[in-house]
DNA sequence: CCATGTGAATACTTTCACAGCC
DNA sequence: GGCTGTGAAAGTATTCACATGG
């Protein structure tokens, strides 16, 4: 809906990166981890970029926007580009979330190894269903759905994910919002509504499987059209990540 | 990288819907349905847009990229815009997934009730540990890594998920493209390389949820220099999905 | 009248291409 | 010489505002 970015800050310091960018640095973080496990020290633009899967002139725009890291005619120094962006993304410190709803994808959302190395910690496990709280998940007792408030305050947690079914995710909105939850990933396939100030992100498993289907559709008709058509170029059309 | 996109099919049709619409259009599919359900036989493009969470006007120009399915001064047949969207995206027909990687993500992505709903079905499993190959996960024996080209034949699936650890993940694409499929929906936190023609997705949990601390961090941010500076403006920033 | 459908305006993103600096 | 950092250009996406037609 609305987005106000600011493209500088109060005190006059020059901010608002790009969201795009903002969604490009975690993955350049990612490859950055890989090269410095590699024991490599330095690196160009285009290696890193590879590494990304991204376009070299993207990823230096992109790294424009922190600051001047780099050396000109050498490259960058993993490790120290590798702070900046650290930095830059909040990932000097851990945030803590909380995830409502512990069926399928609860419990393996819980699991996930990635996050610990992210700077993300799941600090609690909550569920509406009597059945479900007391029990054990990955480690974290399951705590019941309206003990939000005292979970969030105590723990300082600050982002909640939402990996219920569809018809609750509104109202576990609604209790996270009021628990004081600025940032919430929805994973249940609803829109959620939420007051300004709040960030909503949302992953849905079916729409991305719906695209990748609507891009094999066009590649199927695509190819009937040729054959029925010898001198018909076809359009190849390639997404990469 | 590259994006190829012809605005107009060999054969001269008007096509090439922008990926943003494309990506939204399964959002008022679903807005739909659930309007459908409740009973609503026609709706207005503000009724429509505030169920889908967005702007009437983006609405109403993505649904003009399909055609003209609208009536001025009324507004939209619900069934009817249903299924002209539906046939757009393909969903006419069941798509067929193997979901490689039978680990937490894995059945939890095999046991997800959304799917089938929206024209996903999922065909096979398949798992590198033998140690899990034979087992009944969601209902479906997983198979042994090794037998994906006949799978992938025999039952006709064109899509593959990639749901291993990250160092797995580009194998397992090799595997997926050598065994015919040209879309891949990828869980791996990892960039795989893909020939040109195939699509890739790319879902990474712990990315969402860093963007999410970047923004909680500037919100934390804004809000000290606010308090230390009284006059300066805080900046409001709100990214409804 | 009223809500759609759409040109035109605006905003954002990507890519190019080269000046600038090591 | 070579690679970064960045203006400028090109390409997409969103939003506005109104002509259009039921």
């Amino acid at each position: 809906m609305t987005i106000l970015r600011s493209t500088r800050l109060a005190d006059g310091t020059a901010r608002g990166i790009p969201d795009a960018t903002v969604a490009r640095l975690p993955v350049y973080l990612r490859a950055l981890n890989a090269l410095a496990e590699q024991g490599v020290l330095s690196c160009a633009s285009n290696e890193l970029a590879e590494q990304a899967g991204v376009n070299p002139a993207k990823l230096r725009k992109d790294l424009s926007y922190l600051g001047s890291y780099g050396t000109r005619g050498v490259g960058y120094d993993v490790e120290y580009l590798r702070y900046q962006i650290a930095r830059e993304m909040g990932q000097t410190q851990d945030w803590d979330v909380v995830i409502v709803g512990v069926g399928n994808l609860g419990s393996a959302l819980s699991a996930y190894q990635g996050f610990s190395t992210r700077g993300i910690r799941v600090a609690a496990l909550v569920d509406a269903d009597p059945q479900r709280v007391g029990t054990v998940v990955s480690g974290i007792v399951v705590s019941p759905l309206d003990t939000l408030d005292t979970l969030v305050s105590e723990r300082q947690i600050s982002i909640g994910v939402i990996a219920t079914p569809a018809p609750a995710a509104q109202e576990v909105a609604d209790r996270l919002v009021a628990a004081g939850i600025t940032s919430i990933l929805n994973f249940a396939p609803a829109i959620v509504q939420v007051p300004e100030g709040v960030d909503v992100r949302k992953v849905d498993l079916s729409i991305e499987l719906q695209i990748l289907a609507y891009h094999e559709q066009r590649k199927a008709s695509a190819d009937t059209s040729a054959t029925s058509k010898a001198t018909s170029k076809t359009t190849s059309k390639v997404v990469s990540a």
